[in-house]
Order: C-alpha cells, then structure tokens, then sequence
DNA sequence: ACATTAATTATGT
DNA sequence: ACATAATTAATGT
C-alpha cells in the first residue's frame, strides 16, 4: 500500500556517524570504514514501512536518524505499537533473536534515515568486532524488559495510569526539552497513543484534553507537550 | 471503569 | 474543497 523510496546509496558517509553509536563506538577508523562502505543508506518519509511483520530477514538496520514505532496487527486488524525505537538503535536483527523472519513491522514515525546490512554479514560483525554483541544484546534486554513492564501494566493498571506511563517513557526515550516542558519530538495523535495503551482514540482524547485543562500537557495536533512531568508519575501511581 | 457510536468542529494541504 | 485529527455527548457493557 505504501510505495517505497527509491533506494540509493549516499555519496560519502562519514564515519563520526558511527562512531559514537555504542555497537560501533569500540571499532578503530579502518573498521568503521569498512562497515559504512557494505551499507546501504536510504532515507525513509514518516509513515512508511521499513519492513513487515513475518517477512524474510534479509537484512538488519540502524535507524541513524528519526524515530521508529514497532508495530503488531493482531488478528481482528488492530495496530498495537510494541515500542517505539529512537535514533542510534539498531532495528530488525532478528539474526539476534534466533529468528530468519522479522518479528513484527517496523514504521518510520517521522522522517528517518536508516542504514542496512545483509543479515548475511551478521554473523561476521559479531565475530569480527568487538562490544557489537555485547552493546546490542544489551539493548535487546533493555526492550524486553520495557515490554514486560508494559505487559505488567497493561495487566494491573487503569487506563488513566497507563496512559500517563506511556507518556512518561515517550518524553524519557524521545523527549525534546524545551522552554516549558519536554515535547515528544515526532508527531503523535491520540490515535497512536490509544494503539500504545491498548485503549480508545477517544479515551486517549479525553484524558489529554482533562489534563490540558489542568495545565499538565499542551497539544498541538501530532504534538504533545509535557508540562508537569511529576504529576504525570503521580497519576502513573494510582490514586 | 471503560468502549462504542455518532455527530461536530478544527486543522493542514 | 477535501482529508485527517481532535473533541464531545450519549449510550452500552
């Protein structure tokens, strides 16, 4: 349904792109080089699918700049965003899950910049350099463990307080300061909020406009801004 | 305590 | 003008 970019390969990527990047941060010069130059760059616009759900894994990504949601449908056709994914993670190395097909689609939420590699070098990069492995596992225990807290609250907490945690990790892993407050720094509607709390859009509504009312967020269509942070954690705790 | 339905209004190209 | 986003009220489980 989405037509996908043209794929082209950039002039010159610098290396200091990578460099600071932790699966990379451990590689001399000439090793980064070496990996920029069997990489593929391509420039994706928000919406638009890296890679579906169940599909081969024919390659791996690091998303360089922009954000990712990752998406499941389930069965009857609802979208739930798993998690969302910022820039300088790597994405869709499900070579590192045991797995040869993606574990569930992956979607630009605003305008990104990914590299990929054929998962066929997967197994070299993590042979041949050092902290790849380490630093890439360790994000893959961080998004476990995010999901199983999700799981936990989905479970245990009200709708109020779920909403208000989903806030809170947006602003904490893609928050932008600004003069009065922490912006979500990619465009959000209430839909994706209610698809990130497995509630209503309108909930979703009802909560974010309660709260603007109480000076808490302020939202501009796709953007939400957060105001007081600690009286989002007070809610997030129940009453 | 929430979802669903439906109607209405706002906002961006 | 048109499509998409957001709000609001009424009704249902």
């Amino acid at each position: 349904m989405n037509e996908q970019p043209v794929r082209k390969t950039l002039p010159q990527l610098d290396e200091s792109l990578l460099k600071h990047l932790p699966p990379f941060s451990k590689l001399d010069r000439r090793q980064i080089r070496a990996v920029l130059d069997q990489a593929t760059s391509r420039r994706y616009e928000a919406g638009r699918t890296i890679f579906d759900e169940g599909a081969e894994a024919g390659r791996f990504f690091m998303l360089l700049d922009g954000y990712v949601r990752v998406v499941r449908v389930t069965p009857t056709g609802e979208q739930v965003t798993a998690l969302h994914i910022p820039a300088g993670q790597l994405l869709g190395i499900a070579r590192a899950l045991g797995r040869d097909t993606y574990p569930a689609t992956a979607i630009t939420a605003a305008e990104s910049i990914v590299l990929s590699w054929p998962m066929l070098l997967w197994d070299s990069f993590v042979a041949d350099y050092d902290g790849f492995a380490s630093e890439t596992y360790k994000t893959v225990g961080n998004r476990v463990g995010e999901m199983n807290d999700r799981i936990i609250e989905m479970a245990t907490q009200q709708v109020e307080q779920r909403v208000a945690n989903a806030l809170l990790r947006l602003i904490n892993q893609t928050g932008r300061k600004v003069a009065d407050g922490i912006e979500i720094d990619f465009p959000i509607t209430r839909q994706d909020l209610s698809e990130l709390t497995g509630t209503t859009l309108h909930t979703a509504s009802r909560l974010l406009s309660a709260w603007e009312k109480q000076g808490l967020v302020e939202s501009h269509r796709k953007r939400i801004k957060v105001l007081n942070p600690h009286a989002l954690v007070v809610l997030s705790q129940g009453h």
